[in-house]
RNA sequence: GCCGGGGUGGCGAAAUUGGCAAACGCAAGGGACUUAAAAUCCCUUGGGAGCAAUCCCUUGCGGGUUCGAUCCCCGCCCCCGGCACCA
């Protein structure tokens, strides 16, 4: 009965793990331990994410070379993962950095190179003029490069990309199947925004320069369609502008290339724009209509150039005010003519109805949409088309720390991969790791690596000297964790039949796009070329709740960042670990605070006091109060509900009930503490270990079996029911489970209380819910 | 702006998704034990009125549906997270 516990694996930061970490790792360590009490044999594997710019810029700022580092960070996280408690198998412990790893993530890349989904291509990246280095969007603040504060600019560069567009339907269709997938909703929906399906039309309108193909969502505005727009970097921008137009043409270009991306993207959104002087058809209207280029059309999404429909598009309505563009009304809501003119931007909601749109006004917009859709396929003018927001996933990093890309640039051949048998190809550990003055990587400056022969024809080549994305490493961890010891191949076979896909993924919502995005992807395309059994690598996949301080989130800028370890030596790492699985619910996550972990503590204590009563008393015998054996049969099953449902909280609440039950009837028989005791094993291991050992268990409580309930037996013979007069609570009666109406409401109209309130009247009506309540309405 | 998650005692939170609101825990107050303190144990603790039995009010705000709403519907307000000129 094999069962693959997965979660998310730590990137070995200098400062070690932070509670985030601890209550991760505990919850997902919860779960493993209730699997395996449960009978199945668990495999929990944990390694260390430690290639990544986040190393590299630490190394930097200390001056310690990441080969040095991150060994060291890594030695720290092991024993705080130690001492936690979690039920690692440290036999398949794994480490991104390590060549035995790598090599392999380079056969990944091959193994797309091949498959023809990794592609080289120019693309825009974030360069500062002053570091003389590639910047990650993250590090580029308002602007400006986050380490020097100068102007960041705009550089293309040749880079990598995996084609992972071509899986947006199946990556996208996979979601909605429970079988493939059961996933928290909150990372599904993210994942549909992400790769943002739009339904609409490719329209071609023919130009002064040839045609100009453009995606619109809304082809039932295309009579409205009074200008267009080309991105700066659209390829058509030289041939449409006219001479005279050429001038601020060049200057709108250079000064949009210069703006770094983020500013481009996310920055002040006016509507700055030049006019080309060139001209093109709108293909309803037969109207000639002018064509801008502007830098809030996007060269990545769609075809690059908009069809203008300023009476429905907010952003266009904002162009042509400021530019004094035509504004033609094509949508009209019910009861108006759509003569008046349009102040502001509409959008065609529901009811709208076609205007001044020749032989399709009238028509309702949806299906006015149809019909124009249908009329531009018979025309050979556009077709109906779907659009994916995802780009493809740009790999290449102008970066030392990570796995070079095996790719060796031959003048003659073009890129050629790196034979299988010549991986890994290390990552060679240089001084100058640092970025400086000479180029674009620091690889780049080592001759001594990056000139090598060409695989195919021999002559002088170089290597590639961009290395590859630390996501690349993490999207395929989980398939290496079971063949860590093979040095051969990356995964085994069998293996991946057998334990694959994982049973249950636990991890932070903040890799809810990225990381299992980019994990998905990949095992579709090694599924595609016959390597695994599989799709969908993650079965079950859990978005866990974050950690706050004080109502916020905890930040060394703040000064509320909680060190585990003061509280791991103070209180135990058993103590600490039901704190944080008491603290809320698990997929919310809650707020830390000091003075909260003594309940826990004090919870344990009161348990290690019972363990000792039964330890003291020879005979195992003890009588059982009566009510104790249905507050049993109730706890086993709210814990084990609890535990399946990651309601941690709640399922620790039922275990403190059930003790504060046996205290308050002085019970300790030895059967029912030895099963509190396998209950709390999941949360507090080591202590429950002990207690185990003390009441007589044999071997180790995790070979012990989870205790099973009696449904029939959770239920009391009598029930106290509310009984109400119009809605209201006056009294309550305790009556035998399962009491017909009648005989609950001769009891009810029996009660002083109730006649005090009925007041001699009869009721209208009685609404009775077996064993819930009784409300007699009698009306006002 | 769009998407997602929330708003319940002094605090963290429960509530079988329409049936006794506040389980469990923290903190606070009172008491027992102690020379004293800590620890432990017992009691009280949503707000208001009352000597009391008991009554009234209370799940962000305003409406609605219902015998009955923390839960469903409509309209708002606020907090957290993500995405954001996506045509």
């Amino acid at each position: 009965r094999p069962f693959y516990n997965l979660m998310m694996f730590p990137y070995p930061s200098a400062e070690g793990l932070h509670v985030g970490n601890f209550f991760a790792f505990t919850g997902a360590d919860v779960y493993g331990r209730f699997k395996r009490l449960q009978g199945y044999q668990v495999f929990e594997p944990i390694g260390f994410d430690a290639f990544g710019i986040h190393s590299e810029n630490f190394a930097i700022k200390t001056g310690t070379h990441p080969a040095r580092l991150i060994p060291r960070n890594i030695a720290n996280f092991r024993s705080q993962l130690t001492r936690l408690g979690g039920m690692f198998d440290w036999r398949h412990e794994l480490s991104t950095t390590d060549p035995a790893y790598y090599r392999w993530t380079q056969w990944l890349f091959l193994q797309l190179y091949r498959a023809g989904k990794a592609y080289r291509k120019k693309a825009a990246v974030n360069w500062c003029p002053n570091d003389k280095t590639v910047l990650a969007n993250e590090q580029v603040i308002t602007g400006a490069c986050e380490r020097c504060g100068a102007q960041v600019e705009q550089r293309f560069l040749e880079q990598w990309f995996f084609r992972i567009t071509d899986y947006a339907e199946r990556l996208l269709a996979n979601l909605d199947d429970p079988v493939k997938m059961d996933w928290s909703a909150s990372t599904t929906t993210a994942q549909r925004n992400w790769i943002g399906r739009s339904e609409g039309a490719e329209i071609e309108f023919a130009g002064d320069a040839g045609p100009i193909r453009v995606f619109t969502t809304r082809p039932d505005t295309l009579f409205g369609a009074t200008f267009m727009v080309l991105a700066p970097e659209h390829p058509l921008v030289d041939r449409i502008t006219t001479e005279a137009a050429r001038p601020a043409v060049q200057a709108y270009r250079r000064a949009a290339a210069a703006k770094d991306i983020v500013t481009r993207k996310v920055g002040e959104k006016d509507k700055s724009g030049v006019p080309t002087g060139g001209f093109a058809l709108n293909p309803a209207t037969n109207q000639p209509v002018p064509v801008w280029v502007a830098d809030y059309v996007l060269m990545e999404y769609g075809t690059g150039a908009i069809m203008a429909v300023p009476a429905h598009d907010e952003r266009d309505f904002a162009f042509a005010v400021m530019h004094q563009l035509p504004i033609v009304r094509v949508l009209a809501r019910p009861g108006e003519t759509g003569a008046t003119p349009v102040h502001q931007a509409e959008t065609g909601e529901t009811g709208c109805r076609l205007v001044n749109s020749g032989p399709f006004s009238e028509l309702p917009a949806g299906e006015g949409f149809r019909r124009i859709v249908d009329w531009l396929e018979q025309e050979g003018k556009g077709k109906g088309t779907v659009q994916y927001r995802l780009y493809d996933w740009c790999i290449s990093r102008q970066r030392y720390w990570g796995p070079p890309i095996p790719i060796i640039n031959c003048r003659g051949c073009g890129p050629v991969a790196v034979p299988e048998q010549d991986l890994p190809v290390l990552l060679p550990e240089i001084a100058d790791f640092q970025p400086d003055d000479s180029g674009i990587s620091p690889l780049a400056r080592h001759k001594e690596w990056f000139e090598v022969p060409c695989p195919r024809c021999g002559q002088p080549a170089h290597r590639e000297t961009d290395v590859s994305d630390t996501f690349l490493d993490s999207a395929w961890y989980y398939l290496r964790y079971l063949s860590t010891e093979l040095g051969n191949r990356p995964f085994h076979p069998d293996r991946m039949k057998r334990w694959l896909p994982v049973a249950s993924y636990i991890g932070g919502n903040e890799h809810a796009v990225l990381h299992l995005l980019y994990s998905r992807f990949i095992a579709m395309v090694l599924c595609d070329q016959g390597l695994l059994p599989f799709e969908e690598p993650f079965r079950r996949f859990r978005a866990h709740g974050t950690i706050v301080k004080d109502g916020s989130k905890m930040s060394k800028s703040r000064g509320n960042v909680v060190i585990p370890d003061r509280y791991l030596a103070r209180w135990g790492a058993d103590s600490f670990r039901m704190y944080l699985m008491f603290l809320g619910p698990y997929e919310e996550g809650g707020d830390f605070r000091d003075e909260g972990l003594a309940g826990p503590r004090r919870f344990l204590d009161k348990v290690w006091e019972l363990v000792q009563q039964c330890e003291q008393r020879t005979s195992a015998g003890q009588e059982v109060h009566q009510g104790i054996v249905v507050k049993w049969h109730q706890t086993v099953k709210r814990v084990t509900t609890g535990l399946k449902t990651l309601s941690y909280n709640t399922a620790i609440a039922a275990l403190m009930e059930f003790l504060n039950a046996l205290r308050a009837v002085n019970c300790s028989e030895r059967r029912m503490v030895k099963d509190m005791v396998v209950m709390l094993a999941p949360f507090a291991p080591h202590f429950a270990e002990e207690c185990w050992e003390r009441l007589g268990g044999a071997g180790s409580v995790f070979d012990a079996s989870w205790p099973a309930w009696d449904e029939a037996l959770t239920v009391e013979h009598k029930v106290e029911i509310p009984v109400q007069v119009n809605g209201k609570t006056r009294s309550k009666i305790t009556v035998p489970r399962g009491a017909a109406e009648s005989t609950v409401l001769a009891a009810a109209l029996r009660d002083r209380q109730i006649s005090k309130f009925l007041d001699g009247k009869q009721p209208k009506k009685v609404i009775y819910v077996k064993d819930r309540l009784l409300n007699l309405v009698v009306g006002s």
